[in-house]
DNA sequence: GTGCAACTTAAAGTCGACTTGAGGTCAAGC
DNA sequence: GCTTGACCTCAAGTCGACTTTAAGTTGCAC
């Protein structure tokens, strides 16, 4: 009912501080393989029975979900794991320490919902258009950009911007409203 | 390297149609070989010289960029596919056509800066907190919710979200700002 | 008509993130 | 003590999206 190894204020009796890798595993929605894999990627750790069986505290749950909200802004598992290797384990991370941690994400996330309004933005009025010179559409331009914009993000594939050239200022196709309509 | 080859910019009426897959490479920012993927996968469609070499028309350009513009919103090739799928090709799409389809992706795009919002607005509030309890926190909920998102959105792995029972209510973690703070 | 870059195919390789399989061990209920 | 299910390790397999390699062909400038 007080401090423990985890440091939340812990009322009382049954709660269970070592999970089985079936109990994370139900807990964090990932399956017991991923568990294992992350483990071998050094995303989490376990202390072992004598039997050798893996059991976790529930600070676990707390970095897998952050290696899952590191995924979901276009992170690495990698990537990820050098944002958690700033935390300290043995003392539970405080919530500052997390913070500082999270708040990177912020620009990430940032730069992503902006790269998808520009995409919206250009996505009727470019790619429907007689457009598409690549040099000048928008749209293609706003992808290349994401291409670039991380060794993490593998949202965009792309080789290098250097297509450079594109030597032909008086192509067919004008991006904009040259069709008048809309 | 060379000046002109691929005749483009020829005097007189717009057009130099025929472009190589070299030249194909260099206006898309793909490499030679994803178009022989793409081709590989119905996605874009080349005519043959005599000697068996590709040859691709403007459109091809358009249809590239719509390609890797779903991708940019979580779809994969094969989804891609099916919504080009429904593009005449014989006569060029219309802009209506175009726009019909790519419309179909506003939604998906607004989900998706939706879900980075959630994200966003949850992140320093919830991990960093002493939450984390798995059935109430918005973080994992939201994670939970792009994982069901669609079949082809691998940005969230993840198992099913019947993940159901989480039998502990009365859990130490409680979602929200019991600590002050900030 | 020659030289060479750009092209061709088919098959295999790569990368990240896992999953699956084989063969064996641990823990708990009867 | 036995059974059963959850667990263990290690190796190999999978999936999407490509890239690389090998060996041969085409096409265009000179």
């Amino acid at each position: 009912m007080t401090a423990h190894p985890d440091g939340r204020r812990t009322p009382g009796p049954h709660h269970s501080d070592p999970l089985t890798i079936g109990q994370l595993a139900d807990r964090s929605g990932l399956a017991a393989s991923a568990l294992r894999y992350y483990e071998s990627l050094g995303l989490i750790h376990a202390t072992r029975t004598s039997g050798g069986q893996r059991r976790y505290t529930r600070g676990t749950l707390r970095r897998i979900a952050f290696v899952r909200a590191a995924q979901r802004v276009g992170l690495s598992l990698d990537e990820a794991k050098v944002a958690l290797d700033r935390l300290p384990e043995r003392p539970a991370p405080s919530r500052a320490e997390w913070d500082r941690v999270a708040e990177s994400w912020q620009d990430r996330i940032d730069e992503q919902i902006a790269e998808l309004q520009r995409l919206k933005a250009k996505l009727t009025g470019c790619i429907g258009c007689g457009c598409l010179s690549l040099s000048r559409c928008a749209l293609y331009n706003a992808a290349d950009r994401a291409g670039a914009a991380g060794p993490g993000a593998r949202y965009l594939l792309t080789r290098d911007p250097d297509t450079g050239p594109e030597p032909v200022p008086s192509d067919v196709e004008t991006c904009g409203t040259r069709r008048g309509g809309h």
